[in-house]
DNA sequence: TCATAATCTGTAGGCACCTACATATATGTC
DNA sequence: GACATATATGTAGGTGCCTACAGATTATGA
């Protein structure tokens, strides 16, 4: 049984318990997205993973970045990106040159076949671009709305609030 | 080298890319509450793992269920669910009993620690639901907008909408 | 100048899901 | 009543992140 065969579905207790379950709704809309982008790369019969996006398209935008660069603007851990350029690497769609001021940096860059396959996904890109263009207008601005939550977060930390009101 | 130490934070680029990145925007927000839900348990000195919510609070909210009932109501795949259960039989918190009327089926209950550990944790949910309600305010109905999402997405999934693009 | 601290990247292992496939039981049809 | 099909659950293995820790290099200051 999946989650989205059943006739009437029953009742959605994830909506309503808005605190616990607040990340495990999170988590299952965007593994319904992701699920969905997956899909696409696979209908076009590209071998494409979800986690290459933030990177190859950083380094198409912007040229070489370090490791650290990378997981500053895409706001994920540097370990996750250093996974992501072995995964990369391995795939030869990107390389590493040392960098002459600091050895420890790395700097990542695209090969060639790096941005043939970038070049190659750009309608697809755009196309994604669009559809979450549409759904924002469908669903009225829930990225506004992602970003509030963002911004209060970083205000003040959930585990902040909650400890908060444990303590009264 | 964290997402969340810099001075002065670069551009969050994955604000930018609605499409592609929408996805792991998400997967990064549903990270950020649950490992603070995480850190509150923790700081109760409280052995839990973010996965036994659903369940747990299901379970002490309707009596017994089976796997399949559970995972249609949490919109999670039966095999999570399955998975789950055998994390709580393992910690002594739910336990089997054999369907009269059907062998396939598994009804879950609570065992008492299982009771007991709910007693406990309405405190800590509680507080992890009022704040749930602030950020929603704070940030303006999040979780609205999150249902407008998901219903959009039910209407005609991304994948669906990706294609026609990709079509014409 | 040289020990100490800070910074950059990597490895190991974990988490909460998932898909694909397998098994056991129930149901419908001839 | 036998057999194909549908349903309920489970196992194996994968995904994209994460934390904790470790190694290498650079910067700091006594």
């Amino acid at each position: 049984m999946t989650p989205s065969d059943g006739e009437p579905l029953p009742e959605d207790y994830s909506r309503r318990l808005g605190g616990a379950a607040l990340g495990a709704r999170l988590r299952r809309l965007s593994e319904a997205i992701d699920g969905d982008a997956t899909r696409a790369y696979a209908a076009l019969d590209v071998t494409f993973e979800q986690r290459w996006f933030g990177v190859l398209n950083q380094l198409s935008l912007n040229g070489p970045l370090t490791v650290g660069e990378l997981a500053a603007r895409l706001r994920i851990t540097h370990v996750s990106v250093s996974q992501t350029r072995a995964s990369l690497e391995k795939a030869g769609l990107a390389q590493t040159t040392a960098d002459p001021d600091d050895a420890r940096r790395r700097r990542l860059s695209l090969t060639p076949a790096g941005q043939g396959l970038v070049s190659r996904l750009r309608p697809l890109w755009q196309a994604l671009e669009g559809a979450a263009l549409e759904l924002d207008a469908e669903a009225q601005a829930v990225t506004a709305a992602l970003d509030r939550l963002e911004d209060a977060l970083a205000r003040r930390s959930l585990y902040q609030r909650v400890l908060d009101r444990l303590e009264t």
